[in-house]
DNA sequence: TATGAATGAGTGTTCATTCAT
DNA sequence: AATGAATGAACACTCATTCAT
């Protein structure tokens, strides 16, 4: 077995036929979760889907939790390989943020399952205590990147002056609501959310160098109410 | 008994101390769900903090499905209370956006419990062929309701063009993001969220009387790329 | 309450209203059971049908298995109104066997509920041993007062020899065969079964006195077997 | 497992060791309800008596369901088995008819917990609708096979006119009635009831070609009331 | 006289996991 | 490398019964 009669550090490379079969199961853990949901994704219903015995699952994986694990790995894996050559390939900060938008939009377009299924493990995976395991807290390297990406933008004069943290939340969760929506409609032409979301980052972003800090008005406009 | 002698039409309205235990139950639902996630509340577990036996909330429910429903309303009506009459007061329709947003983020800050809850209910429970039961498409008035106050703002000149369907998704679900920030951080300030939240969609949608369609920039921009 | 405060020996005797109550109940409890079948046939159920809640059945009886008892003895008290004076008025044991056979068939025609109810609750009500409440065994009086009747048919020439206890048996179990029958077609006609089993048990009873034994002549030809 | 992983059609046969626990669990499910009544005998009682935990039950039957049919179905299938060939064997008609009520007797007397607990399943068992779900007129092939029996010998005249399916009723119900007095007596003797119905269908059956009809006779006595 | 409220034991069923083969 | 078999805890739900009012 895989996962039991290894200790740390004497750890044999997987032989080619145990890559296979762990793929397969992934794949077909992947797809039930984004069909069922997680809850009713059991090891029954994902052993079924792949036409294997339940036993085979744990032989490879050595709990449910590892095989959720290696699902998770799998799609980040995927998604930064997908987006991150061609975001490094823009010059500029505000080219390098609409291209950030505009492969992370692609990437979930391109792999509706899994990022559906991907969504549904954060919102429901816990540990004993309740908290859930694959939290907004476990993308705190995903936000750090991004708010060093606004930084460098407003440090460089791109960007005007805003919260960082708050901005690269807006603009996660902005990117993380568009799965919610293929749960629903797994046809869904998401080139309209991709266009309006460069536009409304861009504008949200960019500093308008004629009127000074368009914060300013905003804040007097709400002050005027 | 609640739901067992009565038929459908000619519901007795609920004696007091039946109110009292019902919204008991719904309080611990909530608080049970917020903190463990749906899957993680049983009934066994709600009845435990709320101090009964488990066949006391079947005896005032007709059956798990009842009280989550209960729940659901409850915290929508609760939101429409809270919020409307402060979006209706206001007179230009960016300032019933702006008053939309403000709202809607003081609600989640005020009701963080019930808004955790009613997220996690939202997306974890399904009915039998693994649909979302409260699913995003069941937040079609809502959204409508949306869709109407960006139209009004694009016929009455206050807002740009953009495609208000899209844009609507992408308020509701920077609203909805901010109760997953909560799961992680119980005592999250949202103000800051608030404040860039209003910033950012007044400057994704107001029209910029002096240099013409913002819009028309970035399309540039873009196809500069 | 009914059973509860009172000593054995002191009984009151019943209010009206209680009796009618009572008997309201001892109704509904029928309709139920023969409806649903004992099993399905809850004290909930039973109460829906009255109108009532399920507090009230357990104030005027002590149990369930009180109300149950009052069932049977209900519906036997009503057979044995019924059937009696129109087999005691019958000259001949023949004549009297007849209208035994006839008036059980009728009784069953004519309370066609109450006698499915009946059998469900003898072949289903059981004590903590698992033993048959009303079992056959509870019908022995039922059956001795049979034999009885057959043992004077032969004592008087006017049946052939047999076994009067088996012979009893079998003329019970085909009278209490036809309610079987009734559950799963209401609306059988139950006439021709009451030709048939009048015609059959003549001939097997009755001395055929110009032939000898007919019983005789089955002996020889079974021994020929 | 049995129920889970195999898509209708393609069944592959079951192994040596499923087909031997099957067989043990529906044994002890026909002894769990022969002794406690079908009511009382939960998953769990039937696995307290086979030694084993309640979920060895639902690996190797999908459901209680499953369970119950297979009972049936075994206990029907002995009795074929058993009945059949010493019927078919039989040369003349009446001949044909003593040996069917003689080996279904004997069925009984040799299978007495099987047929106690086939009794017991088929006046219990109902669907959501409250009907039985083994009724009588699940045993439509066996009246009719009795009936055609019936048929054949009044034409081929060994039988005088009767009703065939009144008569081949009241065989049946006759038969049926035997184990209802073994669940209040395991040991008693059928001996005496095989003879004495033996006697009973042959007298009740056959042509008396000396006098006519006698089914006249008795309506001539029945008329004389 | 009647009711609503509550309880606790018991129901069939699901599930991740263990283990021998 | 894989499987079938088994377990035990947990699940939602039903029920007869008790009790205060």
């Amino acid at each position: 077995m895989r996962s039991e009669n290894r200790s740390v550090g004497q750890e044999e490379p997987l032989s080619f036929i145990e890559v296979a079969r762990r793929r397969q199961i992934v794949e077909c853990a992947i797809e039930t979760i984004a069909k069922l949901g997680y809850a009713q994704s059991s090891l029954a219903q994902i052993a079924k889907r792949a036409g294997i015995s339940k036993g085979v699952i744990l032989y490879h994986f050595a709990n449910k939790d590892e095989l959720i694990e290696q699902v998770v790995t799998d799609i980040y894996i995927a998604g930064v390989y997908f987006m991150l050559p061609k975001i490094e390939v823009q010059s500029t900060t505000s080219d390098k943020l609409r291209a950030y938008i505009q492969t992370n939009v692609d990437f979930i377009s391109n792999h509706r399952i899994q990022v559906v299924a991907l969504v549904n493990i954060m919102t429901s995976v816990r540990n004993e205590q309740g908290k859930l395991r694959y939290d907004v807290t476990a993308e705190e390297p995903i936000l750090s990147a991004l708010e060093e990406l606004l930084r460098i933008g407003q440090q460089e004069g791109e960007f005007r002056k805003f919260d960082t943290r708050v901005m690269a939340v807006l603009i996660r969760r902005a990117i993380d609501a568009l799965p919610g929506l293929l749960s629903a409609n797994r046809d869904l032409d998401l080139e309209p959310y991709k266009r309006e979301m460069v536009t409304l980052f861009d504008l949200a972003t960019r500093k308008n160098d004629i009127h000074g800090e368009p914060q300013a008005q905003v804040i007097v406009k709400e002050s005027s109410n």
